[in-house]
DNA sequence: GCAAAAATGATTGACGTACATCATTATATA
DNA sequence: TATATAATGATGTACGTCAATCATTTTTGC
């Protein structure tokens, strides 16, 4: 039971291995009641194109870009680390991979990196949006060109970006609404919101997932404007001891962005006792979740986030399915008992 | 800049196609000088093997078997569907696979099943393990056929099964003490904790991590002997009303397997106000989750693992590399306001 | 019914690697 | 040094599909 071929298909069909591959790959010149005849043989054999073969012999190759922040956040860190890993196993599909680190929160940055790249950018691009009208337009005229694009991490919506790859970030909010509100209760007060730029989406929309519910369901909770610290972990610490120092109501934190390490040192050297959610996991919030000062971390894979956006960009490069469950990125919760 | 070919490295390295191929495939009769030769030059050109082409030349095709639980419980239904599903695409990389669904919880049955199957198990068997030491035996003496094995969902130590494919369930159980804890707060009282069977290892290590964390950091909750229900509806509820009844101090739950039907509709009609974690996301857990009910759900992406376990089988046969970061299983945590 | 056009068949050479065979050369052993 | 042995080269076929060409058959329009 050795696996069907065209071959077999063409015998099936009563036709010859040049019609079914007119078929299979739908070039002009087949009459339509051929074409049916072919492709009712296809199934009835349960044919599947062997694509190692049909890349083989179309000697197609991929060159998908990277563009990711440059900032020194430990998630941003480890999603280049994750790149830089992914490139090679990547080389074995045929797919080369680059990366450009661009100057974070900075739009022009971005069109400036798809400029200087050019043709280089090759056949996809996945970059870590920021919400622009600049990016937009760069991003619209890549697709003119041909190159298909994604959304990574931070999503651009009504853009020509054909995909976002990268977490719900307002169900991520709502979880961590709807945790910290238990792990709060039953006291009640003022609830402190940390975050890195109101220009990155996931940011935004992980505040607007936690107010959601902060608002539905906790009339016991007061949610203050958030804090920007644009995921520098000094200026956070700065703006959020300054905030705890004169408001003594604050009973939860939630920390959606970067700059994790500035919350945690803020907190630890802050008088009130606090139920605090972070995002990152990174030695400082893994302490800081065994010492108790942080109870839950929310958590996106990254190395499923690369390998999921490389996969998608193949798949759209290849005008192919994309199984929607395997790119579906979770959200991880980790407490203090269940670090990795 | 096309692609570095085996020929490529061959000129570089100064030595013919064909010794070139016996270092790569490490056949014998290549002296360690010239094997150096070859390797530098390999990474000097960054040479990596086309898959591809390599798989179409050995075409060499893989016959993996997954023996599942026919139980009615959600989650196997879910996993037996994604099996189904996994078989279509798991095709185009020549991979054929058959499942065989057995009685749950009954050793023997595995063992028949896999008589049964006899050299139709292909050259690999994924199997929901349950402990018992005429399954070690059965899988030990496939091994000797050369067959791969791994435990699926449910591991079986002690066999020579080659690894384990599923979630981390001491973790599960201590994230889920983690959180019920939480919820509880600041009330104290008796905590019951329903099972499925005392015989699958995952049940077992669930309610392992739950104790753990229960015992060391809960002195106000004492956790009551577990209720096996047989992953049956029927049964769980009604030993676990029985129990509600007859003991007014449970003020949490904590539901590792299956039959979560049952546990639903016994808290339902009881008068107690209990915190809820379980495990298995389905209508019914869906719609507890937003009465209010359940307040956790703790879920594997049974998706994920099937995906993994075909990987991992694949991998083994292959004597290739196994990439930890993709094959770890993530436990999904669902409240009221993230589910999918 | 005939010419033009469309559809199909037949055939061939890639693609990059695996694998086998046989010939040749270098190295070790006696 | 002769001989056995190990190492390497040279070569060819196969894998399943793509892509192109040319020959042949069938259909279409008039």
């Amino acid at each position: 039971m050795s696996r069907v071929t065209a071959q077999d298909v063409a015998k099936e069909a009563g036709v010859s291995l040049a019609t079914v591959d007119r078929v299979l790959n739908n070039r002009k010149g087949v009459r339509d009641a051929t074409i049916q005849r072919v492709t009712t043989a296809m199934d009835r054999l349960n044919f599947v194109r062997d694509q190692a073969a049909a890349n083989l012999a179309r000697r197609r190759s991929y060159k998908f870009t990277f563009i990711v922040p440059a900032g020194e956040t430990a998630f941003f860190s480890d999603i280049r680390a994750e790149i830089e890993t992914a490139m090679l196993s990547a080389m074995k599909d045929r797919i080369d991979i680059n990366m450009v680190a661009v100057p974070p929160l900075d739009p022009r940055a971005i069109v400036d990196a798809i400029e200087q790249l050019g043709d280089d950018i090759g056949n996809g691009l996945a970059l870590v949006a920021v919400e622009s009208q600049i990016v937009r337009d760069a991003i619209d005229k890549l697709r003119q060109r041909g190159v298909r694009v994604v959304s990574f991490i931070s999503d651009i919506p009504n853009s020509r970006r054909e995909r976002f790859v990268g977490i719900d970030n307002v169900a991520a909010g709502r979880v961590a609404a709807s945790l910290l509100k238990r792990f709060i209760a039953p006291r009640s007060g003022d609830v402190a919101v940390v975050a890195g730029s109101g220009t990155l989406r996931d940011h935004v929309e992980r505040r607007m997932g936690f107010e959601q519910v902060m608002r539905a369901e906790c009339s016991n909770l007061n949610v203050l404007p958030w804090i920007e610290g644009e995921e520098l972990a000094g200026i956070v610490e700065e703006k959020l001891s300054h905030l705890l120092a004169k408001n003594n109501d604050i009973v939860g934190l939630y920390s959606l962005g970067g700059g994790t390490r500035g919350v945690i040192d803020a907190i630890e050297s802050a008088s009130q006792d606090l139920s605090v959610v972070t995002s990152e996991v990174s030695e400082h919030t893994r302490a800081a979740l065994i010492s108790g000062t942080v109870d839950a971390v929310l958590v996106q894979d990254s190395s499923h986030e690369v390998r999921s956006a490389i996969r998608v960009l193949k798949a759209l490069a290849d005008d192919g399915p994309i199984n929607e469950k395997q790119e579906r990125i979770r959200i991880e919760v980790f407490v203090r008992d269940n670090l990795p």
